[in-house]
DNA sequence: GCTATCCCTGAACAAAGTTCAAGACGAGGG
DNA sequence: CCCTCGTCTTGAACTTTGTTCAGGGATAGC
């Protein structure tokens, strides 16, 4: 294949990733559809299949797409200098606030099924790490006696137990749950699991 | 419509909920499909639309039967005379085994996709409401000081949670994570969240 | 300018949910 | 016992969607 064709076909694959991400953020994943794409992007639909490998492929490049920028939310707006409770506090009303201002694509992020017993792609996991990273170090200063096994295990459970409220609260949004209240919950389980 | 007619449509209706309970359990809520249904139940597809409205309503109806399982399951597997710590602690064990044990009846509970600012069904929230009753009489025992509004959102916080670090165990269960570890999880932010 | 290669096109295929015209069936009356 | 009428069942057809592929067209190398 000759660079220009390269050139070309990378081209194409970005203006798909471009489409799809803007047709997520705005309908959510199942609103990803081949025809549209093709449509949109000016192409054929076997185009499409040239270009990325499948749809699914085309929804995890926006999912790392959107990774970036949730990494990024919570690092921008997580003050360093905050003492570890109020840090993590921070953090977690930060998660919060990019899932309610993104529901789509964060949704997206985990309404990819992945088949039985697949493992998720290396720069997932590498993602979530970046996240542990966050959470572990508060955790270490507020409480250096925690064992090591403890300390890798409550770092988990707090992304999970943050990413459980937040998931939730989202889910019944519709039923009226305000935002503030969740950043209280969020809050509240902090300042509760904090002190050792 | 007469008697015998209505009896025989209950009835299919009924083999239909078993056969797509056995289905979902077996291989996912994806792996519900009219045609196989209507294969195993011995009647035509357009049968199906007869005894339930779509494949949706009928996976509604397998939901509505897990639930009841789940919290039975829980129910039973809280002795009544723990101190409040361990309550909730082996509350949350339950549910974790139960949902390590029914993955794919448990999965299909939160996979089903309300169109977009659509009302959970009374149901749904019925049986919401039951689990939350069952965490927050500890939580009162623990707590007495706690203002009722925290009392609430503090109980909502406390099952978000301990839903969250089970679903993202699941979700990386393939990737070797043992239930015990889990249970540590669920037992470590129990204890910590406890004590005022 | 020729040829060989590879890409793009869009029609075609394969699932899957849902609908519907037509026939079968059963209940009630003669 | 048979006819009639309404309802249910049937399965073919329609729709939507992802994916493939044969064939035409462009492009690179000579």
């Amino acid at each position: 294949m000759t660079e220009a064709a390269l050139r070309r076909r990378a081209a194409l694959r970005d203006t798909l990733i471009g489409l799809a991400e803007t047709r997520i953020a705005a309908s959510g994943l199942s609103s990803l559809r081949a025809r549209d794409l093709a449509a949109e992007a000016g192409c054929a639909v076997g185009a499409i299949y040239n270009a990325v490998g499948d749809l699914g492929e085309l929804a995890l490049a926006v999912n790392a797409r959107t990774f970036q920028r949730l990494g990024a939310h919570v690092t921008d707006n997580t003050p360093a200098d905050l003492p570890p409770v109020a840090r993590l506090t921070a953090m977690a009303q930060a998660y919060h606030h990019f899932a309610a201002q993104n529901r789509h694509a964060w949704r997206a992020l985990f309404d990819i099924e992945r088949a039985e017993g697949e493992a998720a792609p290396d720069w997932y996991l590498a993602q979530m790490e970046t996240l542990f990273a966050l959470i572990s170090s508060p955790l270490a200063t507020l409480d250096p006696e925690l064992p090591a096994r403890d300390h890798a295990l409550l770092t988990r459970a707090l992304f999970s137990a943050v990413h459980g409220i937040v998931d939730l609260a989202l889910e019944e949004a519709s039923a009226g749950v305000p935002e503030e209240e969740t950043d209280r919950m969020l809050a509240l389980v902090l300042t509760r699991l904090a002190p050792a």
